[in-house]
DNA sequence: ACCTGAACACCGTTCAAGT
DNA sequence: ACCTGAACACCGTTCAAGT
């Protein structure tokens, strides 16, 4: 067995994950899964939060090195694009993401980007920031919602009774979930986040 | 000492966390705590899941339940100042509503709530949804990022390196941190929402 | 430089038995 | 109905000692 190093950690965290999902990610199962002793870990790896903080970013490489082709409000919504696609290439990527509060450089080019974009876009300077912001927490929390869901269809865990909110109480929540499950999920990502950046960019 | 009841739970819970932080609530802390062997908190409360999801539907009572007075779109604007204080008012609430993923009472009334005032806003009835969870994902997102910004300089564990982006290759980032520090967070908070409202509800 | 063994200080959950 | 004791099956992290 070659010896281990620190991508090997992360390469061998990102298969279990697909396999096991990120709630039974343990630095001792993932160990074992790696033939070596748990201990070994924190030779490669400060300790298990340094880990998941390693996976978004590499989960991130990448996604805000977009071509100089795409201009104005469609550079932004290029990257939202490509932030959702990044997040639904492996399992529970929008969580590990969402769960890292870390300035790293993968992290920080998106935002850089995001920025630049809305500027671009005709957003003042002084908001521009919100609007990349704005546009992020749609995307990480649209995937979150979509990849537990998922999850949940997968499992058979949520057999129509745990989904089934009461109409007559929430109406306008039935309904919308009612839509949820006509409308193809990539439609509603792309609908939904066209619609935010025009109206954020838009000047009035 | 009196009987514990779920309530009583729940409550003691909330000093926990208060005190502690919601990293540091173990059901044996808790217990502990209270005054209780471990076991007996698995009398009133099913598992420890389900005593968070009671933590994020206990934080979010009431917060739906706004008045016929204010219409349109700043009813939708109440309703995220409503929940963003409501969030505030304990420690970490922000990560506790984000981190449940369920289907209760006070959760689903602030959605139908939100809808509905998207709707009456002026947004076509198939878009209020997406407009709700927009405004949605914006407060928590914000107030997620607020709450644990407080608790960095709280611990003093953010001394100014940690925060000190990389102004040379990340200066729109740089800039944007820079405007985060100087302007109060109530108005970024008042700003943002009222722009995303206004955008979302705009119609052409 | 990398890995093992062994230990430390914890966890959540269950369940017979008590009152 | 509510609580304790005791157990089960785990955790993350550290660190001397090995190679």
């Amino acid at each position: 067995m070659a010896r281990l190093d620190r991508a090997a950690v992360i390469a061998g965290a990102w298969d279990f994950v697909e396999a096991s999902g990120l709630d039974a990610l343990t630095m001792r199962k993932l160990a074992s899964s790696l033939g070596v002793h748990h201990g070994t870990l924190y030779w490669h790896v400060e300790n298990k939060r340094a880990l998941i903080d390693a996976l978004a970013e590499d989960l991130l490489a990448g996604v805000a090195d977009i071509g100089p082709k795409e201009q104005g409000a469609d550079r932004l919504i290029s990257l939202a694009g490509r932030l959702r696609s990044a997040l639904l290439s492996r399992r529970d990527g929008a969580r590990i993401v969402a769960g890292t509060f870390v300035r790293q450089p993968n992290t920080l080019a998106f935002g850089e980007a995001a920025i630049d974009a809305a500027r671009d876009a005709g957003v003042p300077a002084e908001d521009a920031a919100l609007a990349a912001f704005t546009v992020q927490y749609f995307v990480l929390g649209f995937t979150i919602e979509e990849q537990s869901q998922h999850q949940l269809l997968d499992s058979g865990d949520w057999p129509t009774d745990t989904n089934a909110v009461d109409a007559g109480r929430f109406p306008l929540i039935s309904a919308a979930l009612d839509t949820l499950r006509r409308v193809p999920r990539e439609a509603q990502f792309d609908y939904g986040v066209r619609r935010i950046v025009r109206s954020l960019t838009f000047t009035e």
